[in-house]
RNA sequence: GUGCCCGUAGCUCAGCUGGAUAGAGCAGGUGCCUUCUAAGCAUCAGGUCGGGGGUUCGAAUCCCUCCGGGCACGCCA
């Protein structure tokens, strides 16, 4: 299905014979052979970087080597012009039939166009969101959400088995905290004055909900108990509230997590002591003291024998503690048993979609995981730059201290989804992204999410106009199956679906780099290669899609025009964008 | 102090895991609407890829070092 894997089959086939016949050292290594477009496409439609790569092992200058494999490469079917060039690339074109294929196998495949098989199944777990259920979902944890959904549908349309997981911080101090404020949120609905909302507890209003609803539920049955009485009812109150909240954002923008895993029911199962155990069997703990930390020693700092993982010998930096002085396990050793949970449940791959915060965690946990899996698994960490908000150029602040933050929900009552999702992959994860209210609405060139959606628009308002210049034709992909692509001949035309037959190619490789944010781009340049052509419909009649004396031509162009939407809209599935059809109305 | 991320055109960013003459958009100049959406297109101009070393056929990309910006660091979660 990628062209280009297809044509570097191809060449290995031809130096693994000329390996056999002599003209090649025997057992050579071809890996690092690759068939990519060249960044010039004046210089070809493909390139191969084999002779260069080889030459030092063949023991020929790369110029004389790339000779020998172009005249085996001329012989291949499609292949017409090949020239040995610059350093020793390979470079060949293909006929235009060979090109125009791409227009059937779109038709045929639909929104699949672009799927790929290199997953081999591989079972992996992206785990993304995991806010604390301690309050409504914001800004930042919008960029996780959709950069871990969209990784998620990225990584199946190449073939991966993919499990979307949210882990529930439900055990330890912040939801301790969480439940002594709705506490006091409870004691303000049943009429008293709690006054400012004294520090170590949650501010924010959105608790005043809880509070009233348990009010509401059992009366003043909580009021003068001690506090272990109250406490667990109010903390799974709050815990149930907000993930319903949560939940219920999430579902608005279009993401839907298969396994929501609890760290309460994580330690409830003992998997805590199960993963300790396996570490302790490979000598991995250890009672030791560590050093305070450089250039911040805490004031209440003492040195202390602890339990300690060894995680330096996994490439992190210090040994970590499992347990705190008072012997319960410390979030990590808890994290520890849950990535050892995701890896028994049968993930080899687990990817964290994290904030930027948490870049000190990243080494840590790769080690546990390799640890703890004796080597089978791996994780994956991508950390998420922070979200800054404005509207038309003037911050948005946020605080979630404060209590007064821009909420996921805000942003979908202001935007809505497809705005959000589109945005937040424009830019690759480890950049800071700049997300304006006014600007990502704007009707011009410089939104992305409008200059897509226009040019897929624009391919549904050719259908549509075809539809009255013919009133009899069929405009459906079965129908435009049959059109004769061969018409499809100038450059401007073989441009569009030299583009589109790269598409496998792009999933593939951000795929592998785990890169969502390469099929915004690559949507773009699609869409800047159709209104260009669309344009050039303008100056030069015969370029234009329709021709009411051509209706063979015009056929064939429309079969162009619904690849082109096809395509595009397959890359706004992964990004999990809903492509439309018609911009104003 | 240590680790991670970032530094590419005036601005915002890509750069296909080491390839050829480093690319887009915005802003600026010049053109294109009696014709499928001008909500667009074409074209010009704009660069010491933060600096300096190294690795090799070849470096924005890998290594070292320095400079500048951001995020972290603890028995918190």
């Amino acid at each position: 299905m990628n062209i280009f894997q297809e044509y570097r089959n191809h060449i290995v086939d031809i130096l693994t014979h000329m390996s056999q016949t002599g003209d090649l050292p025997a057992g050579i290594d071809l890996t690092r052979v690759t068939v990519e477009p060249p960044r010039d496409s004046s210089h070809g439609d493909m390139s191969t970087n084999a002779a260069m790569v080889l030459s030092k092992i063949a023991g020929k200058n790369p110029r004389q080597l790339g000779e020998a494999l172009a005249e085996k490469i001329k012989t291949l079917e499609g292949v017409t012009e090949v020239t040995v060039a610059g350093p020793g690339f390979v470079n060949f074109r293909l006929d235009a039939g060979a090109w125009l294929v791409t227009i059937r196998n779109v038709l045929s495949s639909g929104i699949h166009f672009g799927n790929s098989g290199i997953g081999q199944n591989k079972k992996v777990n992206i785990e993304f969101v995991s806010a604390n259920p301690t309050g409504p979902l914001t800004v930042g944890h919008a960029r996780g959400a959709v950069v871990g959904d969209a990784m998620a549908s990225l990584l199946q349309k190449a073939g991966f088995d993919v499990t979307r997981e949210y882990y529930i911080n439900d055990a330890g101090n912040q939801v301790n905290i969480l439940g002594r404020s709705v506490y006091l949120r409870y004691r303000e609905a049943l009429g008293e004055q709690i006054g400012e909302i004294p520090s170590g507890f949650y501010p924010g209003e959105y608790l005043k909900d809880v509070g009233a609803a348990i009010a509401k539920r059992d009366g003043d049955k909580w009021l003068g108990k001690d506090e272990s009485e109250w406490h667990p009812v109010c903390k799974a109150a709050a815990l149930e509230m907000m993930m319903a909240e949560i939940k219920s954002d999430l579902a608005d923008m279009g993401i839907h997590h298969d396994v929501f895993s609890s760290e309460q029911a994580v330690i409830d199962a003992g998997a805590v002591d199960k993963a300790f155990k396996v570490l302790e069997d490979q000598g991995l703990i250890y009672t030791g003291v560590l050093e305070p930390p450089k250039g911040k020693t805490p004031d209440d700092w003492e040195e202390r024998p602890q339990t300690l993982f060894k995680a330096t010998a996994f490439g992190d930096d210090v040994d970590r503690p499992l347990k705190k002085s008072d012997g319960t396990w410390t979030y990590f050793a808890n994290d520890i048993a849950y990535h050892w949970d995701k890896f028994n449940r049968g993930a080899t791959h687990l990817i964290d979609i994290l904030g930027a915060d948490h870049g000190g965690y990243v080494k840590r946990i790769g080690a546990a995981v390799k640890a703890v899996s004796g080597g089978k698994a791996d994780v994956d960490v991508k950390l998420c730059q922070i979200v800054h908000t404005f509207d038309n150029g003037e911050p948005v602040r946020m605080s979630k201290r404060a209590g007064t933050f821009v909420t996921l929900r805000d942003m979908l009552d202001k935007v809505g989804k497809d705005v959000i999702r589109f945005i937040m992959l424009t830019r690759s994860s480890d950049q800071t992204l700049e997300f304006d209210f006014a600007k990502v609405v704007e009707q011009s060139k410089d939104n992305p999410v409008f200059y897509v959606q226009y040019a897929h628009a624009r391919c549904h308002s050719v259908l549509r106009n075809a539809k009255e210049m013919f009133p009899t034709i069929e405009t459906d992909a079965v129908a435009l199956s049959t059109a004769n692509v061969n018409l499809l001949a100038s450059e401007d035309e073989l441009k569009l679906v030299r583009l589109m037959a790269a598409w496998p190619r792009h999933v593939e490789q951000a795929a592998e780099a785990a890169e969502p944010h390469r099929i915004t781009f690559y949507l773009q340049e699609l869409a800047a290669e159709f209104h260009a052509f669309w344009n050039k419909g303008r100056d030069d009649n015969t370029l234009r899609f329709l021709h009411e004396n051509d209706r063979g031509l015009s056929f064939s162009r429309l079969a162009l025009v619904r690849s082109v939407a096809t395509v595009l809209a397959s890359g706004l599935a992964v990004m999990g964008v809903t492509p439309l059809e018609e911009l104003h109305g």
